[in-house]
DNA sequence: GACGCATATGCGTCAATGTGCATATGCGGT
DNA sequence: ACCGCATATGCACATTGACGCATATGCGTC
């Protein structure tokens, strides 16, 4: 259950209630990591009955009572030994990369709109972690070690965007300059299928 | 269903059987999306059903027999369709920057020796797009669409394992320099739970 | 006053994925 | 004779993920 354990990794920081896990899955570690409120509160529920966080009811007037959750030793103890374990490196599973794999069979004018909607939005998320590098880190250097494991994953997730975002821009350019070369026959048929 | 799509993207090249596309999802199209016999098998019977792909028995002795499956003009066309439809930036979700993100909650060795792991892995990796990419476009450059696709597919593989493998180095560095502040206290509690 | 928005939790369903197991046989090694 | 390996297909179960819907209320705005 791997997002049992990040959800756990956010909760060593500080006590939190779902809904502030919710939010914090869509901004900072969202960066890496998506998760929406309803497989939060599932994952827990399933982390509160194996005993690894406790919830606290805080009576609320006006909302609904708030459940803060608080790491127990267990759960210390169950982060730890999985953060011992090895861990498996990701595929990247990008509709993008399928699409490149059978350009030839598609249509190029949509992966052309695709990849510049994309290169916007790796750009932004980019400047974006470049924006919390400069305030959080304006050395470039980390006191402890907390800090230095989000120094790195900034950094990481900083290149990684600007990695994107130029691929993007190169395969826009290479799209272009083979452009005459492409048969293109517009999608025109009207029938469409659900989602699939 | 982005794995269906994958395996009709992996059948506008040639037909194949299960047992073959398991290959392929082991090395060429494996290095971005990871896919084992079982979850080859269960999409093609949907794809079939959808009508989306045609299965040739081939009668073999002491085997059991072959079933080719083929793109029908169906299966062309909502490739096509679903290629048109904007893709979505996929998140990272890698195990190892959970466990930056709670460095100072968790023991700093195994993270060290995950980290050499991971080095030797993604420098095999780029070795082995960089030994493709000289193989297969020693100029350089793509003459049809189709080797685009592959070309640029190479070329972010080789970028995007070569950044990895940097960090990881990076990131190992930076803890040794940091590897007297931490308190490190062994794991030596003698139980463990199942694999969460 | 109706409407959307933020706060705060949760259920239900279906699609996608992961893991283990089962079947059937020839071929080469020990 | 037995073992492992390659070929070739598939089922069953559990976990994970995506998406919609429900509840409950204060606060600002149109």
């Amino acid at each position: 259950m791997a997002l049992g354990d990040a959800i756990l990794a956010c909760l060593t920081e500080r006590p939190m209630t779902g809904y502030e896990l919710a939010k914090t899955f869509d901004s900072s570690v969202g960066f890496f990591w998506k998760a929406d409120h309803q497989q939060i509160y599932r994952e827990l529920s399933k982390l509160r009955d194996r005993g690894y966080i406790q919830g606290r009811e805080v009576v609320q007037s006006g909302k609904p009572n708030k459940l803060i959750y608080t790491l127990t030793p267990e759960g210390r103890t169950a982060l730890r030994h999985w953060a011992a374990r090895p861990s498996t490196p990701p595929s990247i599973k990008d509709d993008l990369l399928v699409r490149l794999h059978a350009l030839d069979s598609i249509d190029i004018e949509p992966v052309r709109t695709d990849l510049m909607d994309r290169l916007e939005h790796h750009r932004d998320r980019h400047e974006n972690y470049e924006r919390i590098l400069k305030k959080r880190f304006p050395e470039g250097t980390a006191s402890g070690v907390l800090d230095l494991g989000n120094l790195l994953l900034l950094r990481l997730g900083a290149r990684h965007e600007q990695m994107v975002a130029d691929f993007c821009e190169e395969a826009l350019d290479a799209l272009s300059a083979m452009s005459g070369k492409a048969t293109v026959v517009p999608l025109d048929d009207g029938k469409r299928e659900g989602k699939g």
